[in-house]
DNA sequence: AATGAATGAGTATTCATTCAT
DNA sequence: CATGAATGAATACTCATTCAT
């Protein structure tokens, strides 16, 4: 859990106001994932920004652009930052997929971003417009993507004849679980889940179960 | 969506009193994955129950209490009715893992049991005891369950030698994916997920990944 | 000032529930005639009623309709009553202004209801809809009224020919002057106005202004 | 409405800094009168007068003494421009009402400060100060004016044996209620009131309804 | 003098919970 | 057992006020 941004003794005014509102989607991403929306009191996200409460709706109309601005913010900034990592790549569409499935890991898997997925899912309902933001941002796009994978993987007869589609699911359910367990279970578990382990495993699995057969 | 229980014009001797706390839970159940435990109203629970609101509390001390019993009366009742059908079993290994699979398609992942997983992911922070009972009741068991069954097919010589705690992730996740597809973004998704299809590419995946080297 | 419509210790089940709403726009006029709307808090008219904060949200959904229901219940229940008064009357003009005038003062300008002018002119811009209904279910209905009343007394011979429209408007405006001073600045002044005597002097001076020429 | 006293382009030398306070105030009197008091946002104050939220707490302490500030600073402007009018006159009382009448409608009634008894009707119970400022600087002064004139009248046979006291009222009323309905329910209605004629109309009524009798 | 970012007290509103019937 | 009117704690949100620049 993080602590308060700033101390109450440092004066105000040498924070960098345009600091803020990432201070504050900050502070709310983490309590949003960790309490779900409705039990996230503002006041308490204002406190872990280090900032009042009225500080919050002077950069958010309410909670739930607050809310919108979280996922926003978190997914856009870094989806751009995602797709450019798997063009231009020449080598084998299993290393391929074993790069883009490390990339995952560091930049989304392992960070705050990974609770995300649980935040979605948990909200969907209550924000049918994040809910359509994040399947055609982020779902639809990255489904295309990894389709376009196994096409070409299938195509230059790496992989079997399988049903893109389907295989896309396959693909990435795994890191879909990690992110929730990581999120959800994982602090009242005794069983610590290693996840570059079971990353290895699954791509372990990947390679065998799509490879083309010999002859 | 399930309507009221029982219309208003129905005599009140036909429905059965013993059957009230079922009524509830059912509802309570359709409600908290729809809508997120907070902000879901016991009034429309007790409504969609075909009750008022005061004969929730006749049943379950608290919102709480309701939603734990939403969890173990769904999650007992069925777990029990789900153990047996592994035991004794003769076949392969793999033909074991594929009846596991479409058992729980059947019984769980086509049901609005498939509704439990989003609620304990999004609510686990809150309720530390559903969660660690949840995590002992269904996770661990359902771990060691197939983690016994991966050994088996390693020690029969029909998989190969993988880490069992990890394959049984492997395992898993797509089931778990399913869950949460269906029961939060799916409604707002044009792409329509097959999920007995998903399960077969899985098997699928899963035959040829573990399988044993043929020498 | 009223005091609460109940003691604690009575017991809250004897209170008729069917009284309730008139009881909460009771004390709603009474404050929003002596706070504004803006300055009078819902706990307060909770309060004043003998019931707690909730229960006003039991029977009117927010503010903005206690204040409309207030500004409704109070003029609709008198409007009818005060209108039959007029009808069918044979003697003089000056006669039926003269009852009317009394009429005015027993049943509003003497009770709580001659808040509402006051009322009214200080929340019309923030309510539109209000306004448009005190225009034309009392104003403007009040005016046709009085200038028919006008209209009869030129054509029977007995006022000279003035012009009703603006006629009417000098023989409400002391009326809507007695209103807004009991309701507004009277308890700071040592002046105490003496209404009816102010209605007298008013009927002497229309009297006389209005009478047509001798011969 | 009045437009923002400067625009944001307009270089910021040609402001007269000792003008500050009378846009303020000026912008203040014209939100209050529209909105109510609390209503009134500063910053709105603040943008109407062309500057920003801190400078109106350069000149005034709070909002309250804002609001006492209008009430006064335009009144006192005013009451003694408004004094000397009626001084040393020598004509026929009529006359000097009729004229007062018309002092009346172009200083006062046509202009900004019609809004302010709408202002103090409304707000009296919330600033008792203001209030008994109004009373005592207002109206107080005004209606022994009046009563002067009225007995002036009577004393030089113009007018009959009337209540000097009551007939201020009468006399007033019609003034009060072109101001009231000038400023809160006129944008409301179709009815437009023609503040000129209608005063015309009432110093008609007065002067034949005060005469003294022919003999 | 003027600014506007920051604060936090104050209120409307919701809804879990109670309890007399 | 069942009801639903009543309660009041909890929280989102507003805006007067402050103060470092």
């Amino acid at each position: 859990m993080p602590s308060p941004a700033s101390s109450r003794n440092e004066p105000r005014w040498t924070r960098r106001k345009e600091a803020r509102p990432e201070e504050i989607t900050a502070a709310a991403l983490h309590l949003f994932v960790e309490r779900g929306f409705a039990n996230t009191r503002l006041e308490d996200v204002a406190t872990l920004a280090g900032v009042s409460k009225g500080t919050v709706y002077l950069y958010f109309a309410n909670k739930e652009e607050l809310f919108k601005a979280v996922v926003r913010e978190v997914l856009v900034a870094r989806l751009a930052q995602f797709r450019g990592q798997l063009e231009h790549y020449q080598g084998s569409t299993m290393d391929l997929v074993r790069q883009m499935m490390r990339t995952w890991w560091e930049h989304v898997g392992s960070t705050p971003i990974s609770g995300i997925p649980k935040l979605i899912i948990s909200e969907a309902r209550n924000f049918p417009e994040i809910a359509r933001f994040y399947i055609d941002e982020v779902i639809r796009p990255g489904q295309e993507t990894l389709a376009a994978l196994i096409e070409r993987g299938i195509a230059r007869g790496e992989f079997r004849q399988v049903d893109p589609q389907l295989t896309v699911h396959l693909l990435t359910a795994p890191m879909l679980q990690i992110c929730l367990w990581r999120n959800s279970l994982e602090p009242f578990s005794q069983h610590k889940l290693d996840p570059p382990a079971l990353l290895e495993a699954h791509l372990d699995l990947l390679e065998r179960g799509l490879a083309a057969p010999k002859d």
